[in-house]
This record gives structure tokens, sequence and C-alpha cells, in this order.
DNA sequence: CAGTTTCGAGACGATCATTCTCGAAACTCA
DNA sequence: TGAGTTTCGAGAATGATCGTCTCGAAACTG
């Protein structure tokens, strides 16, 4: 069938553009089908049609609405600990926002409501980042600034994972000084 | 008032239980109060009697339901890296069953879902846990098995982030090979 | 026993996800 | 141009669930 009325772009960025501002506005848990369609001036079915649940709308909201950075390669100052700094760093000011933290409870709360949100958010979210990471760590391993038996994979989800324990928890926000000394920690050791 | 007819400790522990066989089979977004009140065998009010939200008699669940391991002091056989790898093995192992998976993913999503539910894990569960580490871990920099300045809340975050970040992905699940190169890691350093 | 409080059961009203229907608009192709 | 197709906005209809409320029975105090 090639006939017909072709998708509404406006549409589609005005529901996406709406679904974000209410995220947040009252986060997940005040957000709803009818607020999404009302804001956006469109019809709920448009919605339905294009994402099949609320999870969905939301998964894509995030992506597409501030909470992926572009998603562009570490820097290479040729540097392991300045870039990992730099990266770390960045990733904490964002996620630490009102903004940031909004989006990432939410992207929390979406994916323990819908199984499916966990897998799309997974593969077009958290994948990509830990690769690039994980890249540029092989990189200096390569360049001999990582001992040559470096577990990669394993500093990779330290330095995501301590990030995200701290904006979780909700209760003691991480500030970029943090950021640094889990760099040196995991590039120096405690011992 | 001291009369009347007392608070039911046998409905108390089938709400409970009721709650976290509920959470194991189908998920946080499966579990209604409906359900139970029925397979609790007790009216719904029993339950907004005593608990105020769906979210808290999730928590109280999970916690008083298996997730929470005995809160015991970390073993101290004078080695910081020996009790650091078993009190990591042992959570990794706790957290990767169907149980420990299903329950802190549980856990995540009330978390997110509701921002009182949040204070309440991290006051009874998250915190005490984490000050049971970072004792441990203070103890072995006063004996010297850790730099005089190793950033220990860093270190205690960095462990317990690197296992939350596995779990929550639901991706690739820690193994105790994990655990160890993370304790390793973080002792030893990559560089 | 009289008074108080909880208990199990379930009705009730409100909210919300999701589906369905309608007439109008946008588009393709002959 | 016009027939056929698909989406559009709007909103009614359905069903699930939350949280409140009521009822008569049960348990407890003094």
């Amino acid at each position: 069938m090639t006939g017909g009325r072709r998708r509404s772009e406006t549409s589609r960025l005005a529901i996406l553009d709406a679904a974000r501002d209410l995220l947040l506005e009252g986060g997940y848990e005040q957000l709803t089908i009818d607020a999404i369609a009302g804001r956006a001036g469109v019809g709920k079915q448009t919605i339905y049609r294009w994402w099949g649940s609320k999870g969905a709308v939301v998964a894509d909201a995030a992506l597409e609405g501030g909470l992926a950075q572009p998603l562009t390669p570490l820097p290479d100052t040729g540097d392991i600990e300045t870039d990992l700094r730099r990266w770390l760093r960045a990733w904490t000011e964002h996620l630490t926002t009102a903004q940031g933290t909004g989006l990432i409870l939410a992207l929390t709360a979406a994916t323990a409501d819908d199984h499916t949100v966990a897998d799309v958010l997974f593969e077009r979210f958290t994948q990509p980042h830990e690769q690039l990471l994980r890249d540029r760590l092989e990189r200096a391993r390569g360049a001999g600034q990582l001992a040559s038996d470096a577990p990669v994979p394993t500093i990779a989800s330290v330095l995501i994972g301590s990030l995200l324990y701290r904006v979780l928890t909700r209760q003691a926000p991480p500030t970029v000084d943090d950021a640094d000394l889990v760099v040196r920690l995991v590039l120096g050791g405690a011992g």
C-alpha cells in the first residue's frame, strides 16, 4: 500500500516534547497518556499507533529529549586519566541536574514497569555509551597506559555503576570531586 | 484507648508473604493490592490501615522477605582482600538468584516510583549495609592495608555500584569471577 | 457486659491505560 | 480529477486498579 496520508513529523515531535516536559514536571508517576495527548494537541490513537505502550513513549522521549548526551567517542588527549576524568565529570554534572536526575529516575521506573523498555534502553542507550568507554580503555591498554591484563569491562562497569548508584539512591548526589576520586581509585587502586 | 482488638500478627505476616511471593511471580508491574489481599486472605482495609501505599508494603515485604541478608559485620580475617572478596561474592550470588534479582528490581521500581519509599529503603537497607562495608574498610586503613588517604566512601560506592549496575541492566548477570575482578581492581588499580 | 478497635469482605467512585469509532485531511496512482 | 488508502484529532467505551467507605463479626480491656 503506497497511498495514504503520511505520518506527521510535527505530531511525532510534539508528542516527544510533551512527554519529556511532563516527565520533568511531575515524574513518571504523574505522567498520563491523556496528558501527553492533550499537551501535544494530538489524539491518543496517534500515540498508540506509533508506540505500543506508555513505557515505549517515555523511553523514546527521554532518549531524544535530553538524557542521551550525544553519542560521541571519549576525548583522546593521549592521557587516559585526563580523558576518563573529563568523561565521568561530564556525566556526573549531566545526571545531577534536575533534568538529568528526573530523566534517569523516570527511565528506571519505566524499565521496571515495562520489560521491553529495559531492552530498548540497554540497546539504544546503555550499551552504546559503555562501548565507547571500553573503546577508549582498550586504546589506553594498547598504549601501555593500563596494565596489559587490565579488565576493561570491569573498569567500565565500575565507573558507570558507582555513578548510577549515587544517583539512584537519591540521598547524596555525586560531585565532580567524587568523579575524580573514582577515576583515581580505578587507575591507582587503594592498596 | 487501651481497649479493642489487637493487630493480627498472622495477617501481618500473611500480607508480607503474599506481597513477596507475588513480587517474585510477576514483578512490580503485576502486583496489585487486591491480589495481595486476596492471596493473604485479608481485607484491603487491613493493608491500608497499616501501610500507606503499595510502595510501602513492597518495601516492607522485600526487606523482611529475603532480600535483606542478615545485617552482620563483614568477616575480618585480617586480610582486607579476602574479606572484600568474600563479601562481594556473597552479594553477587544472592542478587543473581531468581529471587534476589526479582526483589532488587522490584525495589528499584518502587524507589523510582515513590520518593518516600526511596528514603525508607535507603535508611533501612542500603545505608546500614554500606556502613558495615565502610567500617571494615576503615579498619583496614587503620591497619595499614589501605593507603592512609584511601577514600573509603568512594571505595564502598564503587563496590556496590558496579554490582548494582550489572544486575539492573539485566543483560549480563555478574559472576563471582567478576566480583573478584572488581575487588582486585579497587585494591590494585588498573594503571 | 459495655465500649473500643481490628478483622474479612466487598461495594463504590475516581483515575488511567488501551481500544474503538467517527468524520476530516493528506497522499498515491491511474 | 477522483477513487482508494492511511493518518489525523477528538473523544466515547471498556477494563483494571487504587484508595475510601461501610457492614457485621471477632477480639480485647476494664
